[in-house]
DNA sequence: TATTTGACCAAGA
DNA sequence: ATCTTGGCCAAAT
């Protein structure tokens, strides 16, 4: 475990269910740049949502979808199947996606408030 | 130490 | 609405 893939894991898991956020936005929130990094620390989870059950531990890397609102990657992969589990994972949560894009997707990022950049 | 690799991004065409 | 392109920087190799 790195430190930023710690700090993003602890950030990332304050984002509730049905709303979405961005790689650039927890970096943002994390004070880096290195938004492509934080795509590496999400393949690298280890608390996936789906097959980790500590509820208080795992990490809804599905919650992260790319800046202009479209899906991005999960599991290492960016296209097929395993695209599908990332989306069906979503609309579960309510969040509506249409050809690979967040509805309304501005609306549904979280803001990372003070309180949360404090806990890190 | 040096190089390569990305679940990325913003701006242009 | 796509598509390139150049840039970015932490981690892995």
């Amino acid at each position: 475990m790195t430190p930023l893939a710690e700090k993003t894991y602890i950030l990332l898991k304050t984002v509730p269910k049905g709303r979405i956020t961005t790689y650039k936005a927890l970096a943002d929130a994390l004070g880096t740049k290195a938004y492509r990094a934080i795509g590496q620390i999400m393949r690298n989870n280890p608390y996936s949502f789906e097959e980790y059950l500590d509820l208080k531990q795992r990490v809804p890397c599905h919650r992260v979808v790319a800046s202009d609102g479209t899906i991005g990657g999960f599991k290492g992969e960016k296209t097929g199947e395993t695209i599908r589990r990332k989306i069906a994972l979503l609309r579960k949560e309510g969040v509506i996606i249409r050809n690979n894009r967040v509805v309304d997707f501005k609306k549904m990022e979280y803001v990372f408030d003070k309180v949360h950049k404090r806990a890190l």
